[in-house]
DNA sequence: TTAAATTATTGTCCAAATTACAATAATTAA
DNA sequence: TTAATTATTGTAATTTGGACAATAATTTAA
């Protein structure tokens, strides 16, 4: 134990926040979701979307609230990604920030500015201004813990939609990594993948309707259980 | 912004922690360091041993003081795992914790029990008894954090000697992993990772030495960095 | 000094996975 | 009915991975 043990309550100084990566894409680009601050520090420099946990707040709940409060989504599964604890990083304060990130479909639904900032907005990872605090930091890092993730966990299913046609699933992998995969040679990948076909096929589409997947989760985890399994892309 | 936004100073009414998870091996087995805890709360379990981190302390400097106050060792580099901050994890208050990891080779240092506790000893994965707080969550989480990141970043090198012999490299996969590899097969594998081959062999062994290479981290970053390379395990 | 024992290192063969690309099937729109 | 479009399946060549054998280098014991 340290030499200057001081009492256990005077630990209780610190805050800590939640960032939300929101990661889309549209136009065949990654965007992540930010905020155009609208107060001091870094008033009008573009951010992370976050915010303090409140006392009694789970983490997963903060992060949940975040995204809600941006853009009116529920049931969204968020990631935890790294925690970032800097003790300058924040010029108000010790502020250790969890992010946490989700993959969502951009057109998908209505970003709401609500009362987080000024604006809101879809920005490609390609063309990334400087951000607030050290959020450029927290983007790229996160960006691959969603690479890492998608890699090794079954997370695609969290936004994919209930039921996907294979060319859904291709594109959201070509999406995040920013590469064009063989059809066929991507359905061979997949194929360790418990699937359930379904007889339904794609509507509205003016062109040979694809055929309906869904993820069969029970599937998966009796493999993942019984250790007979490991997901890998 | 929640209905009940507070003042900012009220968010600085918790505390953070590090746990570090110390993996070593030995006897074909792996173990994690653990403490018997001296003091309330969970007195007398077996805990993974953390720290509160001070108000104007960085986390990785936390865990390698962490580390450093129980075992002497220095420079040994930690690795952020996930950070865990269920709102009553901790009876005396809000404790978010953040875990981080090392793999050591248990034969190269002495545990010092110094003010920690009352005992600290190395207790294999297999034969794990009920933890303080929910240690037990967090060490399996973070042995699953040991072996994706040991698949796909090579912090392998941080662990071995800066000189090593190829199948010391694999022993150490065959211990995390709790596997054996074919040693023929275990050297394709490993072809496109940089490595430079030493003139230098083994000292003092009762048979024919083997060759030592070391880690090619500039060759490696050069990979890196050109986007031609991804470490795969 | 030599042979046996031990481990390092390299090679080979076969099966499985990956890649590039071609062929066929189903559907829409004209 | 046909052209256009996309879905789906197949095939052949290449690369990778796993099982196992062969050879090389060194120590130890006779």
């Amino acid at each position: 134990m340290s030499m200057y043990r001081i009492d256990f309550n005077d630990f209780f100084t610190s805050a800590f926040s939640v960032d939300c990566i929101l990661f889309g894409y549209s136009d065949g680009e990654i965007k992540a979701l930010l905020i155009k601050r609208a107060m001091q520090p870094f008033e009008n420099l573009w951010a992370i979307p976050g915010d303090l946990i409140y006392p009694d707040e789970d983490l997963e709940q903060a992060a949940e609230r975040v995204l809600f409060e941006l853009t009116g989504l529920n049931n969204i599964a968020m990631h935890q990604s790294q925690t970032f604890g800097k003790p300058n990083r924040h010029p108000q304060g010790r502020v250790i920030t969890i992010s946490y990130f989700a993959l969502l479909r951009i057109e998908d639904f209505e970003v709401k500015a609500s009362s987080w900032a000024g604006d809101v907005q879809w920005v490609s990872l390609k063309n990334m201004p400087d951000l607030a605090f050290d959020h450029n930091h927290i983007l790229s890092s996160t960006y691959e813990m969603l690479k890492l993730k998608l890699q090794n966990e079954p997370i695609c299913f969290d936004v994919l939609p209930e039921r996907f046609t294979l060319n859904e699933f291709q594109q959201l992998y070509e999406f995040a990594f920013e590469q064009a995969f063989d059809k066929a040679n991507f359905r061979k990948k997949i194929k360790h993948i418990p699937l359930i076909a379904h007889d339904e096929k794609q509507q509205n589409v003016k062109h040979r309707p694809a055929k309906l997947f869904s993820f069969d989760k029970i599937a998966y985890f009796e493999g993942i259980e019984q250790n007979r399994y490991t997901f890998k892309m």
